[in-house]
DNA sequence: CTTGACCATGGAGTATACTCCAGGGTTCAA
DNA sequence: TTGAACCCTGGAGTATACTCCATGGTCAAG
């Protein structure tokens, strides 16, 4: 059993998101003491692990907590768990095409510009973005 | 001349963008009715579409109240913008590359979870993330 | 003159994931 | 026993880019 700081360095956070994932619903303390310090077990520790690196796949942490709830229902298969990665996996392509797009956008403005030492004034960079539409939309 | 709701109309965007736009300093209005109505000219409409096309190439209303401004500052060259497209460049990569490392994550969890009826507590999403490090930060 | 469409301001609310703070109790070693 | 280091709670603040609201003035048509 550790406290919260003990936890929070073991697993690299702070203690105020500790709190914070456990305020969300995303971890409980194994147990208090009596003075009412949060007491963490080797599995909170697992936990903590697992919300990092579902985040790190780019899960929200209301997408983790529903992942996590659905550990702890029994009837819940792996395919539900396998569906939610699948979604993640189309979003995030999503994000990285608009992004490409972005980067290309940019690419061409930059090519455009070819001339470092032009005045603004006929700077090629701002006439095209006062143009045609760059057509992204993020998120 | 016309009131905020027309050019709002015009460049497709709401009133109260128009407003928090004037109140972040990107623009403001070309003079006031004796009412005290905005009233903006055709400028007003091109600024506001370079604010959304330069949104679409990822800069940010902070960073596009500086392109702004250089375009304003005589003494700014084109080699300016040019710097600022190229570091939002290099941001937007980094930001692809960090989106790609979590795609791949995924890939991996989805295709380590071949059996789709296993029951939620042999599943090897689950194990993966509570297991090794998925080494990515964005941002 | 009234009605509806429009405009104004100031301020609060939204989503996300924390971070920081004040005020006060607890634990432990010297 | 005193001080450092730790813990608690509740609440506010951060960044970004809006959106919505109440309250009230303005304008044009019928």
């Amino acid at each position: 059993m550790f406290t919260i700081g003990k936890l929070a360095s073991l697993v690299s956070v702070s203690n105020d998101t500790l709190r914070y994932y456990e305020q969300e619903g995303l971890i409980r303390p194994a147990g208090k003491s009596p003075a009412g310090y949060r007491l963490y077990d080797k599995d909170s520790a697992r936990r903590i692990r697992f919300i990092k690196h579902a985040q790190n796949c780019g899960f929200t942490l209301a997408e983790i907590r529903d992942l996590l709830a659905l550990r702890a229902r029994d009837k819940a298969c792996c395919g539900d768990v396998r569906t939610r990665a699948v979604e993640k996996k189309l979003q995030i392509e999503g994000r990285i095409r608009a992004m490409k797009a972005m980067s290309k956008a940019l690419d061409q403005l930059i090519a455009e510009c070819a001339n470092d030492t032009q005045s603004v004034n006929e700077c090629t960079i701002i006439a095209a973005l006062e143009r045609a539409a760059v057509s992204t939309k993020v998120h």
